[in-house]
DNA sequence: TATGAATGAGCTTTCATTCAT
DNA sequence: TATGAATGAAAGCTCATTCAT
């Protein structure tokens, strides 16, 4: 509506649902948005709603369920084929950082799900393939750090690094924060 | 009710409602935690929450004005007397995970209040003194991270680990999870 | 409380809580003023009101019962008595115009009541013997028109005059608005 | 429902709910109607309300400003063009005795609104037409009472009436009403 | 596909009334 | 007499969902 590209429009229905109700839901949460914010901002009556998803609920999993899908094809693509952990967690940092700045409505809704629905486990969130990833080089003696406190490190960091970015707090460009955050956290798992 | 100690039906009602609506709304946000499960927790009627509370709203303020002020103040005593930054990095780090994990309602209640009302500027968080404590660090050259993302590692991986631990995938002792975080970090912000 | 005389503290609680009830009730209705209204006003609470009545109800019988006593012993001591019909109604525009302006609250109270409880007709209100009156006047020939009429005609008129003063509608002096008010009447019900 | 006509069904929604709501607001005044009260009497449930009107106020609103409407375009339209202040008195008169009978729900609303929220000014009441009538009379020595008497007469004398009327109290055919409202008005504001 | 009216349950809040102190 | 906490019913309003068109 506002500040929409032009190709708004040829989007398909279900497809715009997606993205507006991706951009409330990660505001505003769950019970706080409702079928109407969501119909309004699409452009649609709230019945239209119900003939691209069966309820609520079902946006909701429909959404989780793309992004979730989405971030672990990305670290199996990009983070897992690198050779030696020291050159995955710097990708996977980098991929995080982008990732989260690509996506900032994707990336929040994960973080809100992951807070406001901690108890739904049929949905595998892409949090478990990183833990195997530390658990098996904690194993082997390549990083010192638990497993659980390497991924909380560097999961932890990008998250509050992006609420601050979205709250105007930081104004440094992109490349440096991945830069520094790289460094900082190789520095964390590794010393130096 | 449930699992609470016998001196609960001797605290004075407007603490049980806070105490009762800080976990719920920690858990369940704001708009899913409704004022009949308050009162239903705390053991009264509805009505009588208006009493104490003028409003929903009224308890989040209350919430997060009392929290916010309590950490401050613990950071303030705590971490800012202590000599050296790295004194201060390492006393934070251990302060934030006590009070996390001895607080866990009130930790969780900052990370949903950050998230879900990132717009009302009119409480002070306890992450701007933090902010101000890194930055003077940074201008003399004893951390060589821009301060924000010292903030972002620090605060971040505390979220994050104590998430983790809610879900149970952590099940190491606190001591270990506060000197692991502790070296982490220090070897992040100063090298080794 | 605001512009009331130093005696105020000196009154009796239930006089206190009549008088306040009163103005409220006459300005915002029967359900439009709570009992809440009523207390914060006269400075005590809620439950205290119901050790001087037994319930809202008998707040507004109590005052409609002696505001109606006090307008009929007014007709009947200083209207009735006088001689010939165009003497009492001289009389009688003279006590209401006074009344009203002088218990506005008590006048625009016996408005409110006639108009949102036209049901209840336990309580022998005013204008009763008024239309007595009329009616003798009318079977004598004393006067030509009905007396539904002439009864309309003079209640109504101070009625509505009270409320174009209430709303600064008017700044004429009171003594005018009487005299004008009194022959005009006049003029209407017995010609020039 | 029940002494409806045939063409109840027929009519749209928010018209029944502004027909249904009149004769409430009018009887049991604002606070003493509710949205269930309504909803009961048009047939729907309370949700269904919202669909017409954003909240009661709007209700409110909506009824005051076409009443008023209704009758300042009457007044405009069959008062105003007569020639000579006589003969317009005449038929205001006559006006609004039709209009109070034919219309009893709308002018009861009139007269409750009027006392009840004699403070709202926003909207442009009947009233301050035909006071501007009698002004301009009295200036130029037409009426001999001031204008706002000469008004408080004619309005106030029909108000009480109708009271009496919708009481029973009256049981004179309406054409003898107007006729003697009507001589009786004539001769208090021009003598015989 | 989409609309728009409607439902019904549930929400926040209000309020007359009660009662232990 | 008065307080203040509490109740319970009901108020205004919201919202996910349904359905005829």
């Amino acid at each position: 509506m506002n500040g929409k590209k032009g190709t708004w429009k040829f989007i398909p229905t279900k497809e715009k649902i997606s993205i507006v109700a991706l951009k409330l839901f990660s505001r505003k949460g769950f019970k706080g948005t409702t079928i109407k914010d969501i119909a309004k901002k699409v452009g649609i009556t709230e019945g239209a709603i119900y003939r691209h998803f069966t309820n609520k609920e079902e946006i909701i999993n429909y959404l989780i369920t793309r992004i979730s899908e989405e971030l672990r094809t990305l670290i199996e693509t990009k983070v897992l084929p690198c050779k030696g952990i020291r050159e995955q967690v710097s990708r996977l940092v980098e991929l995080l950082v982008n990732y989260a700045f690509d996506n900032p409505d994707a990336f929040r809704f994960l973080t809100v799900y992951h807070i406001l629905r901690h108890n739904n486990n049929s949905i595998q969130l892409p949090g478990s393939i990183l833990i195997n990833l530390f658990r098996k080089a904690y194993r082997k003696g390549d990083i010192k750090v638990s497993p659980e406190v390497a991924l909380s490190l560097i999961i932890g960091s990008v998250e509050r690094l992006f609420i601050l970015w979205e709250l105007n707090i930081i104004d440094l460009p992109r490349k440096q924060l991945v830069e520094e955050l790289k460094s900082a956290t190789l520095k964390a798992l590794f010393g130096c």
